[in-house]
DNA sequence: TTGTAGGCGTTATCAG
DNA sequence: CTGATAACGCCTACAA
């Protein structure tokens, strides 16, 4: 072994009286080979600590073990539930992960992304909502011959390039459930504007009102961009209405927070004087008071799965090609929701 | 251009009428060539939209262009923040970003980072905290000639091979500021038994006290250990005590959450009845009701500084030397604190 | 079952 | 200033 360096395949092939060659065979598992001599092969391996160099294998196949985790930053602890997925996925395997956050808003977001995956050559990405709902970015990769699975908030893509939850039916579900305990006037916190989660979730409230026979009047829906601070302006505008709500569906979370904040700078209790739900099930969730009752979605087994899709065919135990495609969110039954006051 | 395949240094130096050296030449910027060749070839790379292989490259200069992130997933707002402060510094380099979470838990958390990194044969790795306060870690990246840059809440290593903030400092300035309210009876909730950062915290929440000759008594000091559940179980803790505390350090948000939402379920008014402090200004702290008081390290600067630093020497433009190593935090004034009430 | 020759795309050496 | 030639560590084809 030389000093200063990794043992190579040479080192192991001199050691172990063999040829590269059959060190390689040994490292790929090959089944022509005696066991004797794999054994032998094995213990220098051993002996050596040797571990294949990773950019002579990626050269030599023409392929990368780099997976790509493409997001804009929609809410860190989605980013980082994904991540989790992922590893999760390429753990014990030779693929590693590497993120890149890019900026929905500029204008250069494409061509950084090219740059990107034409100077690193990634195996495949992963595209995450919201930037996952931009067909240019899938068409992208796919030009510059980068595989990629998009997860979303609805089929994005075919099978193969796609992994997403059911947010309109889970949102359907929590607005049955206000129903359910009698409310009737029921705002709505919109998502931002083109985003493909905002319509659906949207669209799943007004469903579950529609079933119900209840009109959702225009001063009853406001839109908010995701953020905490808009969550807050949404809600004074809704607790301005006359008559009052008396429950607000938020599209996520942090606007649900926002919207607690508000009903508290009013002196409304909640859930006595309004009940909120939200969505996504973040840590905010849990620490708000009350604790919100909200929808959870599977974010980290949708990452998981869709890691495995990336990599179907690559992997020893391959399933990646029996990976679902669908995910279901499940409402998530907290303090923040309670029957109306009788009027 | 051959089809099917991203052109090569062949390609170019096929077309530019050249040889591959004087290519590489272009490529690595070299002085010497004459502006006509540099010229030519520049012009066919971009007709061909070259781009150099980063597996071939990283093989002939026995080098690696992944720079690794290694945490324990403190909080996912810091980690993220860590990731965006990296990926500021390696933007335009050809370096990309791999993350690799472990368990501080497991025993083989060690064995876990040196399969990955022998695996993987990283340029370097940034160590957060708390994992990076783990000396056997960062011994560990060192006998396997990986560099490493170790960020935490107090110098770890030599300038070199950390980044600190002045997380003791930090928070007796903020403790100070409740003292300056007229606060004697402080309770304080400490972070996790054996965490730098724990330890600096409470170092400097009692060095505070100490100047201004206040006494802690036993019943206010709680141990907590970073999550919101023990924030809620401390802030029960302290609210029992008789006399109870008229301000409540907590060692970070997440257990300043937890405190008021303790304070919350006594109906004792924050922060009329009970003034609290937090640290770290996660996004938490804005969201909470009131909005919190906190202390806030320039994570992503640090972060940024630290990727400089681990690529010190590296770089067309270099200051990695030069880099800061240590961060100076400041506190968040916001609504969680007032005058204590008049007994 | 094993080995030899050659190539993957890049850079270093050293001669021109 | 430029270009053969030989690495870098591994793999595929083809032989043996």
């Amino acid at each position: 072994m030389k000093t200063g360096g990794n043992p190579t395949i040479n080192d192991v092939a001199r050691l172990a009286g063999v040829s590269k060659k059959t060190v390689s065979r040994v490292i790929n598992r090959s089944p022509l080979l005696s066991d004797e001599t794999r054994l032998r092969v094995e213990t220098v391996i051993g002996e050596l600590g040797y571990t294949p160099n990773p950019q002579a294998r990626g050269l030599a196949l023409r392929r990368n073990f780099l997976i790509g985790l493409i997001h804009d930053n929609p809410n860190s602890q989605m980013v980082l539930g994904v991540q989790q997925g992922i590893l999760e996925a390429i753990r014990e395997t030779e693929f590693a992960l590497v993120v890149r956050p890019v900026d929905r808003g500029s204008p250069a977001m494409l061509d950084d992304v090219r740059h990107f995956l034409e100077r690193q050559r990634l195996f495949g990405v992963l595209l995450l909502p919201p930037i996952s709902e931009n067909d240019e970015l899938a068409r992208l990769c796919e030009s510059l011959g980068c595989r990629y699975v998009r997860m979303g908030s609805a089929k994005l893509d075919d099978d193969h390039h796609s992994v997403a939850s059911n947010d309109a039916e889970a949102v359907t579900e929590a607005t049955r459930y206000l129903i359910e305990q009698g409310h009737r006037r029921i705002g709505l916190v919109t998502g931002p504007h083109g985003f493909r989660s905002a319509m659906e979730r949207r669209a799943g409230f007004e469903e579950a009102l529609a079933e119900a026979g209840i009109k959702l009047p225009r001063g009853l829906v406001a839109n908010g961009d995701y953020r905490f601070d808009s969550g807050v302006e949404a809600g004074n505008r809704l607790l301005d209405q006359v008559p009052m709500p008396t429950a607000i569906f938020a599209s996520n979370d942090e606007m649900a927070a926002g919207v607690l904040h508000a009903a508290r700078q009013r002196n409304l209790a909640v859930p006595q004087d309004l009940s909120v739900i939200g969505f996504d099930d973040t840590e905010i969730a849990g620490h708000v008071w009350p604790p919100l009752t909200t929808v959870r979605w599977p974010i980290t087994s949708m990452a998981r799965s869709a890691a495995l899709k990336l990599l179907a065919g690559t992997l020893d135990d391959d399933n990646g090609i029996e990976e679902p495609s669908l995910f279901l969110s499940k409402l998530i039954r907290r303090s923040s929701v309670a029957r109306p006051q009788p009027e």
